[in-house]
Order: structure tokens, then sequence, then C-alpha cells
DNA sequence: CGTTCTCTTGAAAGACGTCAAGGGTGGTGG
DNA sequence: CCACCACCCTTGACGTCTTTCAAGAGAACG
């Protein structure tokens, strides 16, 4: 049962909170929210900024308000990896663990809202609702690793950026149609970090889609999808499908 | 507080279960043992059989009690990557998700427990232990997808199949010590749809890993680690690390 | 207006995929 | 028990996609 409160039982800092409609806060009791926004801290973090560190204990977990946070592996010669991409209004931080096996950085200004590792875990004993969100998130986010595992497994370069691509234009605009300019959130030696892929193939591949009349530049980062279902063919996710006779490997893209 | 109960309370058919210690039968108290086992069958599946279809509604959860399961997606041109692969006593099934973006298939024969969906959302809401066992499988697959996303994207084909056989190794014989034979429940062209490559490719990595001496075969689905550091290392694992010039791309391997 | 960083483009090398054929192994039937 | 067949694994030769190395253009900033 719920009671009947009000707004003004919400928390100040937490009434303009994006996090309390569509993040993790918004299944919580105003009365919660209160107990929860007492222990709470809003901050920013300048463009690469370590958010988690691998290795390290984890005391604190985060609502993302604003910004892109990636969550990056690094194999012990230095070769790395963005396994993730959050966004407002993301949880960040790996309930359970005593530590993180990614290092989550910064990527461009981001804000966001802390609170101590207790306070979380003392309100998910009590609301399961809470927990239940959690939850959710976690298989959502296995399920995109789960995708992008099928892009750098078995997708060429034109499609890997291509999908990054749709990714971008997806998130801004979920219904792709609108012709609006997007501005894309990473750099290119970023985008070759999530893609597998060199800075250099990242940018010459975003050339040959803007060659090809499928996307155009206002800048390097404000993306303009001028053909939506080129872009979704391009990204090996069109509708037709031809079986090859190989069903392994990258096919070769022509032209 | 717990019940003073006996194990005579166990169902029989849970008696001599895996799932009950290590799998997510273990957080049950017998007498929700005995609800779930009344709506519980018993089955085997055969190599190839598909147990989980894309886009299909998900009606029945399982645990795995013997065998492989591989997790995989495919393009629609027929491309096809594997996403996971899970072991007993995991838990097969998406919670909450109306269906599974995978398909899920039998890699050899595999024995499983299956119980229906509305069973199990009725213990998870009044066992918060059996749901929080599930976030933690979500999370531990969710850290295992991207691990893979690093060999995928950052590591060479001969660093790829030394991570898989490092993973069959490290799941028979966690110590890394033992010079036993472990069987690779993989075929090579599971493998390669495993590690983003070709037959061909994993056939030939295997083969030079097996000239260089860190491994050898007893048949082509046999392995024993001659040298389980060079394995390690062989996998981009090694703890020496002289960091490249570039922090990008595949290394080129020597030799 | 220079400096620095990011992005782009070019040419060459190499790793992996493709195509093709051969070898091993297990199962089945004569 | 051996022969045969199917399937899986291995090996070879070649093509090409992506990386590497290198340099130049563009944009942001002081």
């Amino acid at each position: 049962m719920r009671l009947d409160v009000h707004n003004s039982d919400v928390p100040r800092l937490c009434l303009s909170c994006e996090a309390r409609h569509r993040g993790v806060c918004g299944v919580l009791e105003p009365s919660q929210l209160v107990r929860l926004s007492r222990h709470t801290v809003r901050h920013e973090a300048a463009p690469g900024a370590e958010l988690l560190a691998p290795g390290e204990p984890v005391r604190r977990y985060s609502n993302i308000l604003a910004g892109v946070v990636k969550l990056t592996m690094t194999l012990p010669d230095g070769r790395q990896q963005i396994v993730g991409l959050q966004f407002a209004p993301d949880f960040l931080g790996r309930p359970f663990a005593q530590t993180s096996e990614v290092r989550a950085e910064a990527a461009g200004f981001v804000r966001l809202c802390s609170f101590p590792r207790e306070t979380l875990e003392e309100l998910m004993r009590e609301a399961p609702a809470l927990h239940q969100r959690l939850h959710e998130q976690a298989l959502r986010e296995l399920d995109d690793a789960r995708g992008w595992m099928l892009t750098l497994g078995r997708k060429s370069a034109s499609e890997r950026v291509a999908s990054f691509l749709l990714l971008v234009a997806r998130r801004a605009d979920p219904e792709e149609q609108g012709e609006s300019a997007f501005d894309i959130p990473l750099g290119r030696a970023d985008i070759a970090d999530f893609l597998g892929l060199t800075e250099e193939t990242v940018s010459r591949q975003v050339t040959s889609l803007r060659k090809a009349g499928i996307i155009s530049l206002e800048t390097s980062r404000s993306l303009v999808v001028a053909d939506h279902e080129a872009l979704r063919n391009a990204a090996g996710e069109g509708s037709q499908g031809a079986p090859s006779s190989r069903r392994s490997g990258r096919t070769q893209s022509r032209s």
C-alpha cells in the first residue's frame, strides 16, 4: 500500500532530477528518497576523470544525471576496449561486488549523484522494487554486451561504424525518422576503442558512409542521418537476408 | 527464521541434484523446493537441440544439470556468434523478459530440470534470496560478456584461442596446476563461432600452440596444458607488460 | 597567429578469411 | 574383422581487409 503523500515530501534535491523518474529512484517512496538524499552528494566530473578504478573497493554508487560514461577494460600490455557506454539516468556501479573489474571514465563532462554503498544496500533490502530495477538494468546491460559481442566478432569495419552511429541516432531519436543533427558523444579514438578498430579505420569508414550519401556531418562530431534504412542495412541489420554459403566470417564489403 | 527441517522434507528428485547446492535451488527452503518440484520436469537434449528460440515467448526456465549450452546470436545474413556458454549448474533463461534475444542450443548432450515461468516468478516474489541469486548470476554473466568483448575487440587469433583453452582448463581445474587432460566441450567450428574466427584459423592456432609446446592434444578434443604460465601469456593475460607505442589494435604475433 | 589536438588521407605490410584438397576418426554394414 | 562413408580436423595457397607507419588538413585554444 502506498501512503498518500505530496510532492512536498520529496527532497528538494530530487524534485528536478531525471533519475527520480526514469532512473532507479523512480521506485522509491518519498520517505526512502528522503533517507537516501541525506547521504547524497552531487558532483561533476571532467572529461577523462576516473569514476571507478578496477580492483579498488567500491565505496559509492552513482546515478548519472548528465553526460556519457565509458566502461573500459585493458590488457596488461595496454590494449584497451570499451565494454559499455552509460547514459543518464543509468545507475553506475556493480552491486554485491567488492571491487569492479572495469574502469569507468567520463567521456565529456558528467554530472553525478552519489551515495554510500551501505545506504543502497539497506534500501535494497527493504525495497524489493529497487532490487528488481537494478536487476533489470543488469539484464539490459547484458543484452547490450552480447549484442556488441556479435558486432565485434562478426561485423566488418564499416558495419561496426554504422552500428555505432545507429546507436547514437536511436538514443536521440528512437523513432528513427527525424533528420536532425545528433551529437556524437565520443571522439574517433574512443569510437575505435569501442568497436575494436583503429582511429584511422573509423575515420575512413565514416568518410565512406558520408560519400555513400547515408550520413552527413556538420562537424566531425555532429551526425545527420540522411537515410535511416540504408544505415540499418550498412550496420548489417537489414531486413533482406541472402544467406551466404558460409555462415561465418566477415563478409567482404563491396566498393 | 528457518524451520527445523530434515533432509527427508527435500523432494526425492532434488536429493542428488547439483543445482540444489551450487545452483539457484540452494537458496530455497525445503517447503519451497517441494512446491517447485511439483511443477518440475527433467529431460535430456541431444546435441544441436534448440533450448530457447529468439523472439519466442519464454514459457519455461531451466537448471542445467549436465552438459554445455551455447547462447548464440545471428545476423540477418546468417553470420553467427556465440555470446555465452553455460555449464551446470547454471540457470537458463532470462527473467522478466517476454522473449529471449538469444538462441540457446545444446552443445553435446544436456540434462535439464525445467519449470514454468509462473512458478519461478511466484517463488522470486516471496524469496528475496532467490531473487538475489539470479541477480548475481546476471552480473556474473555480464562480467563474462565484457571480458569476451575485450577478447573479440583487441586480441589476435592466437590469443583468442589461448584464452578459450584457458577457460576450459580453468573450469576443470581452477588451481591451474594439474597436467590432466580436459575435455574440450566444443568442436572447432563452435570455437570459431565463439571467438569470431573461422574454423581454419582456430585449427591453425591450436597447431601453433601445440608446436610451441604450450599445450598438447591426445585427441582433437582432449586438452593437456603443458605450461600454464605460457598459456596465460599466450592469452594476453601475462603479468609482464611491455607497453606498446600504440595502445590500440591487435599486436602482431611474432613467429 | 602559433600550438596542439583531433581528424583525415595515403601507401605498404601483414593477419585472417576464402577456396580447395587431404588426413584422421568413429560408426555402420557387409 | 575389415571396408566404406560421413564428419571433423588439418594444411596449403592466395586474396583482401584492416592495421601500421607517415604526413597533412582542420579546428580549438591561448
